[in-house]
Order: structure tokens, then sequence, then C-alpha cells
DNA sequence: GTCTATATCCCGATAGAC
DNA sequence: GTCTATCGGGATATAGAC
């Protein structure tokens, strides 16, 4: 692997683990193996290398996220699939965790991949339930833009309650009342 | 107000809009007009402070919740007084934020308040949740336990969404797909 | 209680040699 | 492309005078 890439997956775990504000130049260039002639030499500094982490985590978050809610069979079971995707609970969203950051929220070069990702992870579940709806899949009754914030949210939120109880739990249990809000009754 | 209090009354904001590692000492000093020597002769350092601010923010978290989940009315009234009670959005949850904090969740003394919140919060809901159903208030069906978590999910993970997105409206899309969760059909 | 001085290390970056 | 040197500043304290 060359070394910006070595570089750019370097920061992809440490905004993970540390956030933008926690990141030091110096950490990643040790993370990767690289120099510090080396790092500046291919990023003009610590944000334009976040920038470039940033729509990294973002695209494989989409993707990951895609597979799920393209998949075959019914809208409430590609809706489960997002849900019940495999997680590192406790280490929260690569991308959830920055919007936490007041130097990314300062800055519309680096919010905006963030912003964006939240933007079509919305839209997307939302036109899942939608054809859920009109297929009898789901309840007639449920407003896809609403649902889909609120699924979106309580991932995001049960990530929050799980690493502030050290356990995954909380998570599975708000997940659970997330279910219900599917249920055709 | 005496120096502690203007001490940690600093740290508490500074916490909440940069989070522990994003406030250095310095400027809490700044923060609260007072100097070096002062703040370490009433505080052993960084992290005493922010414990004791902490505390002091997660005291007053709950007792504003409180206020709103054992007034009159409804359990679906005093549910809907605590998601509408007022909020800054943008700024997101003083307590919730510190769940994304390297530092924090690698200290069991600074995430015990932090976990300590989330658990009581959850309960409380929870409480309010079983005897509204009791009372036919809300859905029979309805599990009081995934219900209080998936709510509290939803709040936490509205404030990541909006701050993503620069502005409110995405937590208030999630709040409203928790109210449709809460209706007696 | 508060002040200033000092210590040690890290931050984020630039310069110029190789 | 990568290295080492250097920069001005901040982080997080400790020491000791007042």
């Amino acid at each position: 692997m060359d070394t910006p890439e070595r570089l750019i997956r370097s920061t992809q775990e440490l905004l993970w683990d540390r956030g933008y504000v926690g990141t030091s130049p110096k950490a990643i260039q040790q993370h990767a193996d690289a120099g510090q002639g080396s790092m500046y030499h291919h990023f003009t500094g610590k944000a334009d290398l976040a920038l470039a982490a940033i729509q990294r985590s973002a695209g494989e978050l989409r993707a990951e996220a895609e597979a799920a809610l393209s998949g075959n069979g019914t809208a409430p079971e590609r809706i489960e699939a997002y849900l019940s995707r495999e997680r590192d609970v406790l280490r929260g969203c690569r991308i959830g965790r920055l919007a936490q950051d007041p130097d990314i929220i300062a800055s519309p070069e680096l919010r905006r991949p963030v912003h964006e990702t939240f933007e079509w992870l919305q839209q997307r579940i939302s036109r899942v339930i939608d054809e859920g709806r009109q297929r009898g899949e789901l309840p007639p009754h449920l407003d896809p833009d609403a649902t889909a914030a609120t699924i979106a949210a309580a991932v995001q939120g049960g990530y929050v309650l799980a690493r502030a109880a050290g356990s995954p739990e909380p998570f599975e249990r708000a997940i659970d009342g997330v279910r219900a809000l599917l249920k055709v009754d």
C-alpha cells in the first residue's frame, strides 16, 4: 500500500476513535508509519487529509447501507437488514461521531460529506418505506420521511446510549422499539 | 459569584461546546476570568474540574427532564412535554456529547455520571409509559423499556442529524416519527 | 487564595537538504 | 518523495513568592 493510501486509512481510524479535535498530524504519521515531510508532501495539512478520510468513510458507509437496503425481500425485511447489520456498537458511527466535533461543524468543507451522507441515508430509507407502504408490507399510516428520520436517529442515538453505558444493550433496546414502529398491526 | 463556581460554570459551557478533548485549562481560566494558580488551588486538574462540571450538568438535565415527565396530565401528554421541551437543537445535548469523547469513555470516573443520567432517564420514561399503558392512555402492546430507549435514542440521534445538517429540521422529523409510535390506533 | 515563573512535551506547519 | 531542523505557540501542570 502506498503512502497516501496509508495516511488516509490511518486518518479514518483515528477520526473514528478520537474525532478531529483529538487527532494530531503526529499521531496520523505514526499510525501510518510515514514521516512528517511525507505527509505534508501529499496533503496540504490536517484538514486536507481529514477531508479525504471523511469522504472515504462516507463512501464506505453508504455502500454498506445500500447493500442492506437494496437487497432482495420485502420492505420490512430490508429495513430489518439495515437495522441488524453488523456493527461495532461501542465504537460508534464513523460519520455520526463527526457531527459532535466543533471544528468539523465549523467548517463547511468538512461538514458537507457528513451532511450529505445522512441526507442520502434518510431519503434511501424513506423510499424503501414508501414502497413497502404501497405494497401493503408496512402500515399505510406511516409517514416515510418522519419514520426514516426516526430510524436514522435511533441508530445514532443508540450508539450514544451504548457508549455511555459501556454496553451494546441500550442500542439493542432502542432498535427493538423501532421494530415495533414498523409492525403491521 | 465566587471563583470555584465560575470555574465550574465555565467548564460546563466549554464541555458542552467543545467536549473534553477540545477544552484546555487555559481556555477555562480565561472564560472564568481566573488565574492559573487559582484554578489549581481549587481543583487538582482538568479531570477534577470536569467531573464537577459534568455532575452539575447532569443534575440540571435531570431536573429539567423530571419537570416535564412528572407534570400534570396523561402519560402521552407528559411524554409530549418531554419531547417538545425547549432545546437548543444545534448545540446538542450537554451530556450526550460527552459519550463521544474518547477520554470521557476511557475514564470510569468521568463516564459514570453520563451513564447514570441516561439510565435514570430511560427508567423514568419507561415508568411513565407503563402507567399510561395501564390507564389505557397508550397502546397496550408497547414495551415500556424498549420504547423508552427508542425515545431517548431518537432525541440523542436527532441532535446528531441536526448538527450534521446545520438545521433543526431532521431533529423535528425524528421526533415526529416517535410521536407516531405513541398513537393509540 | 492568587500571582508569576518555569518545566516538559505536543501542536500544526514550514524550510531546505538529500 | 522523504528526511531532519526549526518555528511560534499551546497543553497541562508544578514551585514558590506574596
